[in-house]
DNA sequence: GAGTGGTCTAGACCACACG
DNA sequence: GTGTGGTCTAGACCACTCT
């Protein structure tokens, strides 16, 4: 069989934004024709997709190739897979790329609206204990600790509180304060971020957030906590970014297979 | 080299929870193995691994096998990867598997909490528009809905509605009022749960969340809406919790190779 | 029983990090 | 340059689903 299909291997000698270590691999691409197809509707809703020989073989590739690809897909949710039976279309793509989900200033524009920010204040002093232990600091290390306060087109949407190890603080405090990525600016500095933990739930406002926020003391809003390291495993930033109910929702997908979400008991401390 | 070495090939021939397809599989022995070796922390907090093909060696596997099981650990966040070096220790684990996030029973328990919880109304009618659009329903299908009250050692934290399709709302009908689990009973009845799509927000409680929870009308609840589907893509439940705030936080790992999470703009409608 | 995905192997070449 | 992980291949066998 073959003549009915729509896609083909339109090559893509490279996609732009962030591409891993080889952004031009033969798997990717099999892997970013096969979710144009799947997020085109090319086979319905809830689909079988061909086989994995069937797709080598209209590829070009080996199974091992085509399973590759297929298994970027499974993670992102967008099929199913079992033995026995062909992969099954679960739905379209939502995932974001890894760098628009750091950067506020990268989403944003992905959502077309214009990123703003103002920085309030940018100091310098010892890390407390838990600071330590998150970044893995020696006592007595000192870290650059920012507090920002997010715009979308115009409207406070968030406040963000930053604390950087000294290797990177050094270089954040030489920004110009009207910088609006500094992920991006770090990045060029060869500071890379390639893993990251989160953590959501819900916090009262204090007085700080209600004032740059403009909403009442103790009004609650969502928080995400994160920390970030580069590929050394070494700890880049600690971000405590705290949102306006209805303004953002973040979703996961997870399966039998790849999981990486959790739920926790108590909201550890402050 | 062999013999400084703490852990081996310990040969475990089950691991008991939600094995998937295959159990027993030789990448998820030497995962296992791996995981214990590192959370044991044999190989230090930011150490570095053995090289894919030492541990090959040691293992008696081939390098692929090896491959497949540092995936795993790689998608649990518990290890890096960057092409030139040595995969890098990141942190211990603290991924739950996916039964555990999906049931409240089974989760609880393995907090060393006693779950509990309360059927407060389970009605049968005809699916709105939303529901269709979400359990993928013809037009005129019913649904089954249940409100439960869910508690850890007697106090209540989280207010459960879901909404069943009708091929798994009989057997949740059918089930005694005082049954805790409802995931355990269904997967015995053949109804699967193998992938899952989250979205997590804030809400205010409503005048029933409020009775129920103990809260004020208007207080902040962390949302949680979820829907499962089974392995052929069909959507086997559409819930939505509230919990108080401060009871629970949900925590996912991501990296530029296995993403999964995102973040939207404005919540979506109710 | 035929078809399909899951697992495993053995070997190859390449791109990158680091000394 | 040497070692490492990233990619790719070709083939094999098994477990499972479906008809």
């Amino acid at each position: 069989m073959g003549g009915t299909v729509t896609s083909s291997v339109t090559q893509l000698d490279d996609q732009e934004g962030q591409d891993g270590p080889s952004g031009g691999a033969l798997y990717r691409q099999v892997a970013a024709d096969l979710r144009e197809a799947i997020t085109t509707g090319a086979y319905g809703e809830a689909g079988r997709l061909p086989a994995e020989g069937a797709l080598a073989e209209r590829y070009g590739v080996s199974r091992g190739t085509v399973r590759q690809a297929l298994a970027v897909l499974r993670a992102d949710g967008l099929v199913t897979s079992r033995r026995g039976t062909r992969r099954v279309v679960l739905g379209n793509a939502r995932v974001q790329s890894f760098s628009e989900l750091l950067s506020f200033t990268h989403w944003a524009r992905a959502l077309g609206e214009e990123p703003g920010g103002r920085l309030e204040s940018l100091v310098r002093r010892p890390a407390d204990a838990a600071e330590r232990e998150q970044l893995r600091l020696e006592p007595g290390a000192e870290v650059y600790v920012t507090l920002r306060l997010r715009t979308l087109s115009g409207t406070a949407v968030m406040v963000e509180r930053t604390v950087y190890p000294p290797h990177v603080g050094v270089l954040v405090a030489k920004l110009p304060p009207d910088v609006v990525s500094h992920t991006e600016h770090l990045r060029e500095h060869g500071i890379l971020f390639t893993d990251a933990d989160h953590t959501i739930d819900v916090v009262a406002a204090n007085a700080e957030d209600a004032k740059l926020l403009g909403c009442r003391r103790g009004a609650p809003l969502l928080r995400e906590r994160r920390r970030t390291t580069d590929p050394t495993g070494r700890p880049v930033e600690w971000s405590q970014d705290r949102y306006l109910p209805g303004t953002v929702s973040f979703s996961v997908h997870n399966s039998m297979v790849t999981s990486a979400l959790s739920r926790h008991a108590r909201t550890s401390d402050d």
